[in-house]
RNA sequence: GUCCCGGUAGCUCAGCAGGAUAGAGCAGCCGCCUCCUAAGCGGCAGGUCGCAGGUUCGACUCCUGCCCGGGACGCCA
């Protein structure tokens, strides 16, 4: 990377002020006994200057100046440079930085010379991180909620990357277990009752009618091979009925399925299900735009004695005892609140166990990061996976747990109900039939993750001014039809020509393009080490409202070939950063509206 | 009971390791299209930053307590 790009910037000046405190320090005006850290940050206020810096005030007392006047030593000593038209001490003691219009106007050709890689650090140079999101059970097809964990996940994941973190997208899939059991026997009693017989449906099933579709499938497949009587499934089971009578019921009916079907008629619906389910949840995400790298199997731990060595290890660290007939992992001595199980008395791993195995699978994979991106329901997983990772010997350091709040979506002012068992949830599906992936990816995304989303259904499908989606694509629209209506007006455009002429870029309007442009690599900088994509988000909000008022306010189209290539090279780089950002995000950049 | 997230303008939310007069979008009111898409722009009005203490030159930001809202605490997955 050249010295002296804009996104360098503060660094540069961090670097100016270090050498003028080293300075008052040899010339003995300043006594320092520790070495100090300068901070310079952009300024909110324009009348402040471009950076400003508060050393003055931090060192003031050390030193046993007032601030005001170290600021002046500071000021006095700091080497001279193009980049920087003059120096100001205001307030209670900041020192205020004015970038030089000249050095400002860089960018613009640093935007269009790096063209989609503007603002991306050079790949990996951040080290790695391994993202895991949505990781939904595959039990049924993705609601709302998962939506937002894949807006997040996908989002945050692409801005690491562009940050310079070589990244692995994963999702988990839950393959394992009583869910994924009930699920299979769903599916079988509905294959029965498309076969003829007579079933009563257990009030824990699954009810969706993806069921059904399934069924047939399986039926298709299999005929008749997996028909058995009525009288045969449920003779001596006990009742179903509410609440625990419900879960003795279905567990039994459980085990009955695979009494009657055998290993490879269970396998049938089983997998007929699982397949049927991931390959629904992996089209949906794809229309989305959210992909994963891999798709990792938690039944695959078992095959891979991936879990027998996670359980060894934990035991060769000393962490596991046997009580009551189960074995148990000593997760309060390492930070977590209780023990947990990781062997029941039945003989069988619990979940935890799974999720120890496919942790201890992730770091020995990946040497950064562990990113864990869960619902904010999840947040008891932390301090157990904390105690998992130090109990495998490993730093929990090296695992990042993000949490999601949930979601609620409105409509007409009013929140919408959704119950899953009901089967009235909302599937991301649905959600994005219903706005389009556009506007669901960016209002997943426009407000904190930490925060609840009240998600507007119809300002989400307003293409009315107020939808912010439609506001920041408009812009980029306006943009490409700038250059369509080149052609039609009779001019060229000339790069090089805008370039020499740059300083033609004097209006206010301009100033603040130029600025904002400048500032896109320290956003995805700051979004990525803040894990925040809202932050990006309302970004490309602000590029697109001054690029809406300077569009008002000039015409870029002009005789003058200077002034009119000058101002194309802005707008030129305008689209390319609107673009740039709008793709980690996973929104369209459409030319025309 | 313990733990997690939040409480900023009428509404929905920004405000990033504390910093210079608290911002934006909606909604409200008033203006702007013989001109590159008015899905746009300009202006006005609107807030004791939940409450009370504390730390600091300086607190919406950090600490403690309390109040309110949402959520989590299985040999379930």
């Amino acid at each position: 990377m050249k010295r002296g790009l804009p996104q360098n910037m503060r660094a540069y000046i961090e670097e100016l002020i270090g050498q003028s405190l080293g300075y008052l320090k040899r010339e003995g005006t300043l006594t320092l006994d520790e070495p100090v850290k300068v901070q310079v940050e952009r300024t909110r206020d324009r009348s402040h200057g471009d950076y400003a810096c508060n050393i003055a005030m931090v060192l003031a007392r050390k030193v046993g100046r007032n601030p005001r006047q170290l600021a002046e030593l500071i000021s006095a000593r700091l080497p001279s440079s193009k980049r920087i038209d003059k120096v100001e001490i205001a307030g209670p003691g900041f020192l205020n930085f004015f970038a030089s219009p000249h050095y400002l106007r860089v960018v613009v050709r640093e935007v269009l010379a790096q063209g989609r890689d503007y603002g991306r650090a050079p790949a990996g140079s951040r080290g790695e991180v391994l993202a895991e999101y949505v990781s939904a059970n595959p039990t049924g097809p993705l609601h709302v909620g998962h939506g937002r964990g894949a807006a997040y996940g996908a989002s945050l994941s692409s801005i690491l990357d562009a940050a310079g973190y070589r990244v692995t997208r994963e999702y988990y899939v839950n393959d394992h277990g009583r869910q994924m059991d009930i699920l299979a026997v769903s599916v079988w009693l509905r294959y029965l009752e498309l076969a003829g017989e007579r079933v009563d449906f257990p009030g824990n099933a699954y009810r969706g009618d993806y069921i059904y579709d399934i069924a047939r499938e399986v039926r298709e497949r299999h005929g008749d091979k997996l028909r058995h009587t009525q009288q045969a499934v449920v003779d001596g089971l006990p009742a179903d009925g509410d609440g625990q009578a419900a879960e003795i019921h279905i567990d039994a009916l459980i085990a009955r399925s695979r009494e009657l079907l055998g290993p490879d008629g269970y396998e049938a619906c089983f997998s007929a299900a699982l397949d049927t389910m991931v390959s629904d949840i992996r089209e949906d995400l794809g229309a989305f735009g959210v992909q994963f790298d891999r798709w990792f199997s938690e039944r695959s731990l078992e095959t891979s004695g991936a879990l027998e060595r996670a359980i060894e290890r934990l035991d060769r660290e000393g962490w596991l005892y046997v009580k009551d007939g189960a074995t148990w992992f000593k997760a309060s001595e390492l930070g977590d609140d209780k023990d947990r199980v990781v062997i029941r008395e039945n003989g069988r791993t619990t979940y935890f166990a799974s999720d120890v195995a496919y942790l201890l699978d992730k770091l020995e994979r990946c040497p950064g990061t562990s990113l864990y991106i869960f619902g904010a329901d999840h947040h008891g997983y932390v301090p157990r996976l904390k105690a998992a990772a130090r109990g495998l010997g490993e730093s929990p350091d090296r695992l990042d747990f993000q949490l999601v709040q949930f979601a609620i979506l409105f409509r007409g002012g009013r929140k919408v109900q959704m119950s899953t068992r009901s089967g009235s949830f909302v599937t991301l599906r649905e959600l994005r039939e219903e706005v389009g992936n556009d506007a669901a990816r960016y209002f997943y995304v426009m407000r904190s993750h930490e925060q609840h989303l009240d998600f507007d259904l119809d300002l989400a499908k307003s293409s009315a001014n107020e939808n912010p989606v439609y506001y920041i694509q408009y812009a980029h629209a306006r943009i490409s039809s700038v250059f369509r209506q080149l052609d039609a007006r009779g001019f060229r455009y000339n790069q090089a020509i805008g370039e020499a002429a740059m300083d033609r870029l004097d209006s206010e309007y301009e100033q603040a393009l130029l600025r904002t442009i400048g500032r896109y690599p320290e956003v995805i900088e700051g979004a990525a080490d803040r894990r925040a994509p809202h932050v990006l988000a309302h970004y490309l909000h602000d590029l697109a409202s001054e690029f809406h008022s300077w569009y008002n306010n000039s015409q870029f189209l002009v005789d003058d070939d200077d002034a009119r290539n000058a101002r194309l090279n802005l707008v030129a780089a305008v689209g390319q950063v609107l673009r740039n950002g709008l793709e980690l995000i996973g929104v369209a950049a459409p030319e025309e509206m």
